[in-house]
DNA sequence: CGGAAGATCCACT
DNA sequence: GTGGATCTTCCGA
């Protein structure tokens, strides 16, 4: 596969846990307007469902907003959080099962300027500035609510092979501002390039 | 029907 | 380190 092959549905239909570590490294392609913004992704959590007390599918609650994290895996779940930031989910495993990762950040690999003017920054950005955490990978990109549920293997927003990471590489620890989730605020399931300055925030090792 | 809290980010102290 | 922005969702009354 080329580092611009989009990965099959197939891809997203196992457990949350198992497809969070598979993300980092891939290319998450934006595209919009025939231009192509591009992230290698960096850090991403999983969140597996009803059992999960962090996840919105917790206690297999379903409402008008978490409808697409219900679907068949290989779909966007974006929803609004605060208010104001956008959250983007890759939804996992098979239909009604509830379970996603989130992507929570990104290192530019193409598009760069666009994204940093997406964010509001002037002048070289910073690492972590334009996609260090989920509410900025989604500003980086434009990504709202018009792409829930939208599909991840063809159109405007796709997840492709990119630079696969070897599991040396990921650095596992627990997932981010969920403490009031008890016990499931302690599982590991916080996947990070190690060293790797687009990270949202330093590991916390387990 | 009201109130609280949220898978965050930024500016300010 | 702390607090404000800003609005949807959920739960209890």
């Amino acid at each position: 596969m080329a580092p611009f092959d989009p990965l099959p549905p197939e891809f997203y239909r196992r457990p949350a846990e198992a497809v969070a570590p598979a993300l980092i490294g891939r290319y998450l392609v934006r595209r919009i307007g025939g231009r192509r913004r591009v992230l290698k992704i960096v850090e991403t959590e999983a969140y597996l469902g009803a059992s999960d007390r962090a996840s919105h599918a917790w206690g297999d609650r379903r409402t008008a907003r978490t409808q697409a994290l219900f679907r068949d895996g290989g779909v966007a779940y974006v929803y609004l959080i605060y208010g104001l930031h956008h959250m983007l989910n890759a939804v996992t495993g098979g239909a009604d099962d509830g379970s996603a990762v989130l992507l929570r950040a990104g290192e530019p690999i193409a598009g760069g300027r666009r994204m940093a003017r997406a964010r509001g920054l002037v002048g070289a950005p910073a690492p972590g500035a334009v996609a260090g955490g989920p509410g900025k990978l989604c500003a980086a990109l434009s990504i709202g609510l018009d792409l829930n549920g939208a599909t991840l293997h063809r159109g405007p927003l796709t997840v492709c092979e990119g630079e696969p990471a070897s599991p040396a590489a990921i650095e596992i620890g627990a997932r981010v501002g969920v403490d009031y989730a008890g016990a499931a605020a302690r599982w590991p399931l916080r996947f990070a390039l190690r060293d790797n300055a687009h990270v949202s925030r330093p590991a916390v090792v387990t």
